[in-house]
DNA sequence: CATTTCTTTCAAAAAATTTTGAAAGTTTAG
DNA sequence: CTAAACTTTCAAAATTTTTTGAAAGAAATG
């Protein structure tokens, strides 16, 4: 298999993986490009490679950046804006935990306090919200401390968890 | 608060975090619905409960039955099909895991096989395509076999793992 | 086996999301 | 200060996804 073809597959399956992770497409294939770029790629090249337009390009990288896994690099010389990935495939992934646990569980946890609030009474249809409700906050309180240990912890940690001898 | 206001929220919050997470807003409410629900609902119920078309209805609850996680009910002296949730949260997050790492997971495995064939050169564009997309894959195989464990699991081991005490 | 009840399908419509590109804004160089 | 180089914005267009609803299909009833 020759380089292009295999960047081509590479840079589609992680625009589709993006795509059924809520990611759009664009943005998960511009970072994938800038993963796979041994240097640094100005929004021009971005732009070619991927034949998107400007505007586009534009917003995605702000979005990559937002996320915190995008980085701008000034290049001496170089009036141009400049864009690298982390490389780090566990930094990668701990940051993007950081940031979904954040946007996305840390408002569900918010949710379950308020209902917790809901008024006891004999209805089994209220019964039944408490205790479904409650075992989801157990399990969201779970996941994001789980998460918040993933996000701080260092790559060995989190590997040898999982190798460990289980009793 | 009361009970319609609480579960009005529930059901919403929980419609929103599924939207972010690539599944699709009708799909979550439904779930969510047959969640808080002491008693099976039938479509109709679901329909107008979440003021949704019958064929919108139809179409998510099978993708919910799909996932392994919701279920047909038959009821004694009644036609209609009527539905339940799994509502064990920690049996919900394992299938919905298994779901998401064959669906998802196993093709991005099958691709980064793929492209590891990808012509050696002395390119630093091969070299740093082959780097990156090596990192990748053993972090994906550390991904897929933790999913596996997890979905093998019962709860207690899982819960066990980040509790124990830390050297 | 005809009728009623319920489920499924799917083309068209609606809604949501993404993309474009041109104009406005900013920064740098001379 | 002026012009050129570059970046950002955003309304409109394109695309994708979701939803609708009516018609066709199945299954149970009497």
């Amino acid at each position: 298999m020759k380089l292009p073809e295999a960047r081509e597959q590479f840079i589609q399956a992680w625009g589709a993986l993006g795509t059924s992770w809520g990611i759009n497409k664009a943005m998960a294939q511009i970072q994938a490009l800038l993963l796979i770029a041994p240097e640094p790629l100005s929004t021009e090249d971005i732009m070619e490679q991927l034949n998107i337009s400007r505007g586009n390009a534009n917003m995605n990288i702000r979005a990559l950046i937002d996320w915190g896994i995008v980085h701008k690099v000034y290049k001496a010389g170089e009036r141009k804006d400049f864009f690298t990935s982390e490389k780090d495939i566990w930094e990668l992934a701990r940051q993007v935990a950081g940031e979904r646990k954040r946007r996305e569980l840390d408002p569900v946890l918010k949710m379950l306090d308020q209902v917790a609030k809901v008024e006891e009474d004999q209805s089994k249809e209220v019964k039944e919200f408490k205790k479904v409700t409650r075992e989801i906050e157990k399990f969201s309180h779970k996941a994001a401390s789980t998460l918040d240990m993933f996000v701080k912890a260092d790559q060995h940690w989190f590997l040898g968890l999982f190798t460990r001898k289980r009793k």
